[in-house]
DNA sequence: CATGAATGAGGATTCATTCAT
DNA sequence: TATGAATGAATCCTCATTCAT
C-alpha cells in the first residue's frame, strides 16, 4: 500500500545492514566480543542504538551473522584464487598469497575473523566451525590431496595437513604490527610450506 | 603481638596469591578477559572478593601479574628442556614436545596464555609480548641461529624463522577438541618444522 | 479523485477502529497497561505499528477509549436486561445474571474491565469511575432504592449498598479459574446478596 | 575472621532487607508491578541500586519476596484476632474488622497486596494463591465450617462460602478515597455478611 | 490511509571497586 | 589479613513515538 520505489526498499535496507555490520566488524575487532559496545556500533554507522536492534535481535546474533558474512566472503576470496589454477604447488601459493591479500584488501573484516577465533563462547564457536568448515575442505581436498596423489607432496593425513596449513595461515596472517601492516610475507610463507611438504628426495625448483 | 611464627607469613602470604592467580588463570581462560567475574575467582580461590584487592590493586593487574607468572613459567619449562642439549635439530624437537608438554602438564596456564595471546588492550599485548620476549631469544639465539651457522638449516631470517616457529607452535597447541586433548602431535610439527628448515640437499633421516 | 463509494468510508473506518479495540483489549487484558505492547495490538488487529497512531494520539488514549468502549458496552448489557422488568428483588437478579452472561459472552472486553479496574494511573482511575458511574446509578436509583422503598429489602444507604453489590460482582465475576471459566455461579451470589438485603422478618420464598 | 559483633551482623541485614522490602511496596502499590523503578525503590529505602541486588536476585525476585513476606503478616494478624474466641459469628466480625484495621495499620503492605493480586504474570498470582491458601482455610475451618455445623449459618458450601467472604473482603477493602481512607466500615460488612449467612428462620438480633 | 525504518529515553542488571569492621 | 555490604558507572535491550514514502 505503501508506494515505496519498489525495489529500491530493498537496497537500502541491505545498505543500512552492511554499515552496521561494517562497524560491528570495527568494534569486535578492536575491543574483542565482551567489550564491544553496541551504541559505538550504530554510532559508527551513522545510526541510533535502536536500529542495530531493528537488524539483529541480540548482540549475540549480531556477532554471529558477522562471522557467517566474513567468513563467507574470506572463503570465496580466497576459493576464487585458488581455483583458477589447477597445479597443487600454486594453488598453495595462491592460498598464501589471496589470504594475505584479504587481509590487506578487509582488513576490518579480517581482523574481526581472528578476534572471533579466539572468542569465547560456545555459540561463537560452532558458528566459526561452521564458517571455516569450506576452506577447510578447500584445502584439503582441492590443494593437499590432489598434491599427494600426483607425487607432490610427501605422503600424510590431508585432513591434518589442512589443519596444519590453516594454523599456519591465520597464525602468520594475524601477525600484524601497530599500523596493522603484516610481519609475515606470503611468499616466504608460502616457501616454508611447501618446503615442509615437498617430497624429501624431489628436486629443488 | 602476632603469634605467627615468623617466617611462615611469607610463605603463608605466598600461598594465597597463587591460589588466586590459580583461580585466575581457570577463570581468564574459560571467559576471556572482560568477561572474567573477579567474585568468581576469589570464590573459586576459596576466598572472598576483597581478598583479590588486598594482592592485586585492580582486575587488570591481577590479568598482568598472572601474565608475567605464566609467561615465565611458559619460557622456564621450555628452556630448561631445550637447554640440555646441544645439537639444534633435537633443540628443535624438544622445543616442540616440551611446550606440548607444558599445555598437558599446566593446562589451564597454558589455555590463559592463548586467551591472552588474542585479548585486545595495549596494556595486555604489551605484557604479552614483555613475557614471550626471552622465548624468542631462544629459538632465534639457540636454535635456529646454531642451526644455520652448522648447516643443518637454510639459510633464512633467524628471527624472521624464530617467530613462525613461535606461530607454528603456539598455533598448534591451541588445536584443542572439547575436552582438551591436543589435535596435533607434537612430534609430527616438529617433523613438519624440520622438513622445511632443512638444506634442499640434505640427506633424509 | 478517492474513487471509494461514498459513505462506505466511514465504515471502513469504524470497522478497522474495532479490530484495533479488540486487539488492545486482548493485549491490555493479559499483559496489563504498562507491559502492553502497541506492536503487538497492531499485529494482532492486522495492521502495522503506525496504524495505531493513525486512530489514537497515545497508548494511553487507546487505553481511555478502550475504557469508555467498553464501560458502555459492560453497562448498556447490564442496563438492557435489568430494566426489562420491574420488581426490584428480580432486578437484582439480572442484575448479576446478565453481569456473568456478559463476562461469557464478551469475555476479552470483560477481562481488561477487570485490569483497568486495578490499572495504576490517575487519568485511568477517572476514566474508570466515569465509565462506571450510569451502572452505580443504575444499581442506587433502580434496584435498591425501589426495594428499600417497597419494604423489599431492609433500610440501609442505598450507595452504600449499590457499592456493595458492584463489588460484589466485580469481585466474583473475576473469580475465574485458569481457562476462563466463572468460579460462581451468578444465581448463588444473587441468593446471597439477597439474603442479605431482605427484610429480616421477612419470609423466604 | 572478621571481628563483627556477632549477632549485630544479622540484624543489620534484616533491618536493610526489611528497609528494602518497605520501599518496595510502597512502588509496588503506587505503580504497579512494571511501572515500578528498582531504582526509585532503592533510593526510598536510603540505598542505591545494587544494593537491591545484593538482597533479591531481580526484580520479579523482590516482589515475590515482598509478597510471601506481606501475604504472611495479613494472614497472621487476621488469624490472630480470629482465634482468639471462638463463637463463629463474632470470628466472622472479627475477620472483617482486623482485615480492615490491618490495611489501616499496615496500609502500604495491604496497598501492595491488592496491587499484586490483580498483577498478570504467573509466577505472581501463583504466589499470591499459595500465600493466601492459608487465609481461605481459615475462613472455612474455623469460621464458615463451625457456624454451620452450629447452625448458625445455613446450609452452603463452606469452600465457597469461604471464597465469598474473601471476595467480599479484599473488594470492599481496596474501597479507599484519594487519602486512603476506607469507603466501608467493616462492621456494616460484616453485618451485610451474617444477613446473608444467617438460617432464614433465626430470629435477627 | 497504511507502512515500517529510525529514534532515544528509560530501565533492569552486572560487576569492579571501596572501605568499615 | 580477610570479609562482604554498599556503590554507581556501564551497558544491553525494550518500546512508544515520529515521519517520510
Amino acid at each position: 500500500m505503501a508506494r515505496i520505489p519498489k525495489k529500491d526498499r530493498d537496497e537500502l535496507l541491505q545498505e543500512t545492514r552492511l554499515k552496521l555490520l561494517d562497524a560491528a566488524a570495527l568494534e569486535f575487532a578492536s575491543k574483542g566480543y565482551s567489550s564491544a559496545n553496541i551504541n559505538h556500533i550504530s554510532e559508527t554507522a551513522g545510526y541510533s542504538k535502536g536500529t542495530v536492534y531493528n537488524y539483529f535481535p541480540s548482540k549475540q546474533a549480531l556477532m554471529l551473522a558477522l562471522i557467517e558474512d566474513a567468513g563467507a566472503r574470506h572463503v570465496h576470496y580466497i576459493a576464487d584464487a585458488v581455483l583458477q589454477i589447477k597445479a597443487p604447488v600454486e594453488r598453495l601459493e595462491r592460498f598464501f598469497a589471496a589470504g594475505f591479500r584479504f587481509v590487506e584488501e578487509h582488513t576490518t573484516r579480517a581482523r574481526f575473523l581472528i578476534t572471533a577465533l579466539y572468542s569465547p563462547g560456545e555459540e561463537i564457536q560452532l558458528a566459526m566451525a561452521h564458517a571455516y568448515q569450506p576452506m577447510f575442505q578447500l584445502v584439503a581436498r582441492e590443494i593437499i590431496t590432489p598434491g599427494i596423489e600426483q607425487g607432490l607432496f610427501r605422503q600424510a593425513n590431508p585432513q591434518e595437513i589442512a589443519n596444519l596449513m590453516m594454523t599456519l595461515y591465520l597464525g602468520t596472517c594475524s601477525n600484524v604490527d601497530r599500523s596493522g601492516k603484516a610481519y609475515f610475507d606470503p611468499l616466504r610463507v608460502a616457501d616454508f610450506a611447501l618446503h615442509a611438504l615437498r617430497q624429501p628426495d624431489a628436486k629443488p625448483d
